[in-house]
DNA sequence: AAGGTATGGATAGTGGGACTAGCCACTATC
DNA sequence: GATAGTGGCTAGTCCCACTATCCATACCTT
């Protein structure tokens, strides 16, 4: 990590300056180094940009922030925002999207960013046309709760806030990385056994 | 869809040129719309870069590639490329994949850039620190497997090759980003469950 | 005390990625 | 027969994550 580098995380707010011992010394301390790590890990491996780990960084430190707030936080944080034209296609996944809610009996705010990710992505499967998603939605629902379980549960242990709160932020975004791995390494495995010799 | 960037795809190589009709006047079929429908989908849901897509439209393009290395080729264009150092942490974590294959006896590869990216990702979650990530891991694998499953047999019902590439390209590609929006409603309800009143 | 090295702070520059604008010769269209 | 649009080309733009350069000062060694 090098020291321009630090400096310009400094300047963009995601670190604290160090405290100045003298006119030109600054001390970085056991925290910095902590938030340097953090910083990096939602960087590199979360992919967010320097301006989303801003934003996520401001939620941590906010103590009036509820947990339940900060995850809404962090997760919008993490959603790429599309600005596409509103269409046909938009619409019916819209409404695949709320039915899914419905049948599941989450608790999400309509407007949700991630549900709006969720419509967009659907039509994108959609217009590219190769049959309906609708059956593994299930099964990809299914399992995202399950992943929402057990990442909730991991975060529970921690009684402390401040580490609570960063286990929520570093599980959010680093556990869609894993998840995308494994997912990656399920697949090949599960075409493997399928296709692995012929077509 | 503006002229302009359909120049630049097709110099990019995303797009084949369009028949030439007149010197100066191309024409542009179905199967052009669909190519382009299906790189937007790449670009802007699956957040791929520009070069990734070519490769995977290469692959998609090419009659000889099976459908399994296809699929590995689309993996491997989707997994980000991290080039840090190795340290210690790495080494740790590495072989928790190694374990965690084998305990699942799944068919890949070792130096699979999936299990490094998982690698990476686990070494991330153990530097920032905040308790093990072992027993959410098996969690994740699960459904990981679940969805993937899920996938393939989605993927397995298009009998023409072309279809069938398309389906798998479009599955895994924007298959991730559902599954995000997915996980990140399944967590805010969730939260909302276990924090929505207090903390 | 002197001189080399490093720091904090600020401004400006770099390199990569994804377009976008401008130009030219030409032609389809009104 | 003027207008507007196109293929093919080069060059320019914008954004983003960093880097490099500068300066005055201060630590560190000798």
């Amino acid at each position: 990590m090098s020291i321009p580098t630090i400096k310009f995380y400094v300047r963009e707010g995601l670190l604290p300056a160090g405290e100045l011992t003298s006119p030109n010394q600054a001390s970085y301390g056991e925290t910095h180094e902590q938030r340097l790590r953090l910083i990096r890990a939602l960087l590199d491996v979360g992919g967010l940009s320097v301006a989303a780990v801003r934003e996520v960084i401001l939620a941590i430190d906010d103590p009036d922030r509820s947990v339940h707030k900060l995850l809404g936080t962090v997760a919008s944080g993490l959603v790429p925002r599309y600005d596409r034209e509103p269409n046909a296609g938009m619409e019916d996944a819209r409404k695949q999207v709320a039915a899914l809610i419905a049948a599941r009996g989450w608790r999400v705010q309509p407007g949700n960013p991630a549900s709006e990710a969720l419509a967009v992505a659907l039509a994108a499967v959609d217009e590219a046309g190769h049959g309906s998603f609708a059956g593994v939605l299930e099964a990809y629902a299914d399992a995202a709760e399950r992943v929402a379980r057990a990442d909730l549960g991991w975060v529970a242990h921690n009684l402390a806030r401040e580490e609570l709160v960063e286990s929520v932020v570093v599980g959010t975004v680093i556990g869609d990385a894993i998840f995308s791995a494994l997912r990656r390494m399920a697949q090949t495995d599960t075409s493997d056994r399928m296709y692995g010799q012929a077509t």
